[in-house]
DNA sequence: CATAACTTTCAAATATTATTGAAAATTAAA
DNA sequence: TTTAATTTTCAATAATATTTGAAAGTTATG
């Protein structure tokens, strides 16, 4: 395969992948890119690759940063902005962890708590009771998890994977 | 806080978590009620509960029978269909988990796979295979992983958590 | 200060995705 | 077979999300 249609099939399925994941097409495309550059991209470099407004790119990159998925550049003498990402899937990995768990995980578990101290006696009451409370203890055991993967370094993957498949 | 209100809360948080976990507001708002509902419930029921139409109601019904996160009822001597899920949050857990590895990880695995056989020895062509046989081999791991939890009974995640917790 | 380089904002335009509802299809019972 | 209950489909519509691009904002430099 070319490395042309090669790099074009890969930022394509991370895109689409990405909006799985919650970060939208664009924002996941900009990573795949910064991904596989040699060097720190300026935004202008970004826009042209892949073919997005400046404001598109601008808004992305930003919300990049936001989530600790890239970091700017300065390089000395310059004025321009440069963006890199690290290239650890690892460090990644636990990023998006983070960020979701943040963004996701905490609000849901919160909610949990507030609905499952319901009023009341009748049947359904007392089933709303029992499976928001079975809810909201699973939730509490995936933070757990998460939060050993994301204060760990990035052996802790591979230590585990190692543990359970034994 | 009133059942009404308590359920009203769980159902639309249920809802916005479903999006970005894959699966739209609306399966993911009749799987919410189908976890609380003390009886199988019928297109009809969730209809009105949820306040939408037929045609969404029966295409989110499908979706969730594809998903595996919902089961058809028949009641004896009964035309009308009823649908039930089951109450565990593990076997909700191990459901979305096969569902969205078969989806999202299994075809991300086979891309990188192919476009990390690039050919071309340039600084960005070396460095676009380093960076997608990562991301493979990191995939792969994860997919082990998630093998590992998809085969197992549900004291699986409680075991390891004993282990890596220790 | 004035200018130019660069970044950010945001209202309007587009694109994407979800929803409706009525018609068509299916199925069980009469 | 006919009828009626039920489910499915799908084109039209509505709702949501993304993208553009030009104007406004910011900041370094002469």
């Amino acid at each position: 395969m070319e490395y042309s249609e090669a790099k074009e099939r890969y930022i394509e399925a991370w895109g689409s992948l990405g909006s799985s994941w919650g970060v939208n097409r664009t924002m996941a495309q900009i990573h795949a890119l910064l991904m596989i550059a040699t060097e720190p991209l300026s935004t202008e470099e970004i826009m042209e690759d892949l073919k997005i407004s400046r404001g598109n790119a601008n808004m992305n990159i930003r919300a990049l940063l936001d989530w600790g998925l890239a970091k700017k550049v300065l390089k000395p003498g310059e004025r321009k902005e440069y963006f890199a990402t690290d290239k650890d899937p690892m460090v990644l990995a636990t990023q998006v962890a983070k960020e979701r768990k943040k963004r996701e995980l905490d609000p849901i578990i919160r909610l949990l708590e507030e609905v499952s101290a319901v009023q009341g006696e009748g049947k359904e009451v007392k089933e709303f009771k029992k499976v928001t409370a079975d809810l909201k203890g699973f939730a509490k055991q995936a933070d757990s998890v998460i939060n050993t993967f994301i204060q760990s370094n990035s052996n802790w993957f591979f230590k585990i994977l190692g543990k359970i498949t034994r």
